[in-house]
DNA sequence: AGGAAGATCTACT
DNA sequence: GTAGATCTTCCTA
């Protein structure tokens, strides 16, 4: 499989946010792979997104945002880290990673976070960094690089694409900005 | 220096 | 369905 080069992340923030549906996350720990198919995302834009970390303007903490796409955004909120990837074609833009399918290193992660069901293991934004042991030392990495610890692999998927408002924001958008994989357990409730 | 808010999750009823 | 836990960053609301 391919990985997927910066070319596809310097398009407009919506359209990866969509792409990105079906595509492989992978986790590497030293020799151990995790990780799995991504199956929702959001898409958050600068701005004029009142939603968006970026909406007051470039600071210490999220000045990613604002740089090359292609790299991982990582912030905190409540107990739990976030992990965006940085798209955009105007200068600012990402996208959250809500939930995977888990596929490879599914034992690592139950390890990383207790999960009874499989369908808990990665089935949201906190919990999936959880298990796949992601925090602010990631913050800023380069996924086009397969030597690096994260990266993305281009991936054959055929589903059927959901839309909808984004979930726990208080001051969205008018548009539809996060998209899921239709009748996917693995997508967060 | 301290409190509030937040792109959350779990555990309880 | 609702409360509470509890981390990082921001702002003095």
């Amino acid at each position: 499989m391919q990985l997927l080069k910066r070319e596809f992340y310097s398009r407009r923030t919506d359209l990866v946010a969509r792409d990105l549906l079906g595509k492989i996350l992978v986790r590497r720990i030293g020799d151990a792979k995790l990780g799995g198919v991504i199956v929702e995302t959001e898409a958050y834009f600068g701005r004029d997104d009142p939603a968006s970390r970026a909406f007051h303007g470039k600071k210490t903490y999220n000045k990613v945002m604002f740089e090359e796409p292609g790299h991982l955004f990582i912030y905190n909120v409540h107990k739990y880290w976030m992990l965006n990837i940085i798209a955009h074609t105007d200068g600012v833009g990402g996208i959250l990673i809500r939930a995977i399918e888990p596929t490879k290193g599914i034992e690592a992660m139950k390890r990383n976070r207790p999960a009874k069901q499989l369908q808990d293991l990665t089935s949201g934004p906190g919990k999936l960094t959880l298990a796949l042991d992601v925090d602010k030392r990631l913050n800023g990495l380069d996924i086009t690089d397969a030597s690096n610890q994260i990266y993305v692999l281009d991936n054959e998927f055929e589903c059927e694409l959901g839309t909808s408002h984004r979930i726990g924001v208080t001051r969205d958008l008018p548009e539809h900005l996060r998209f899921y994989v239709k009748n996917n357990r693995f997508v967060s409730k």
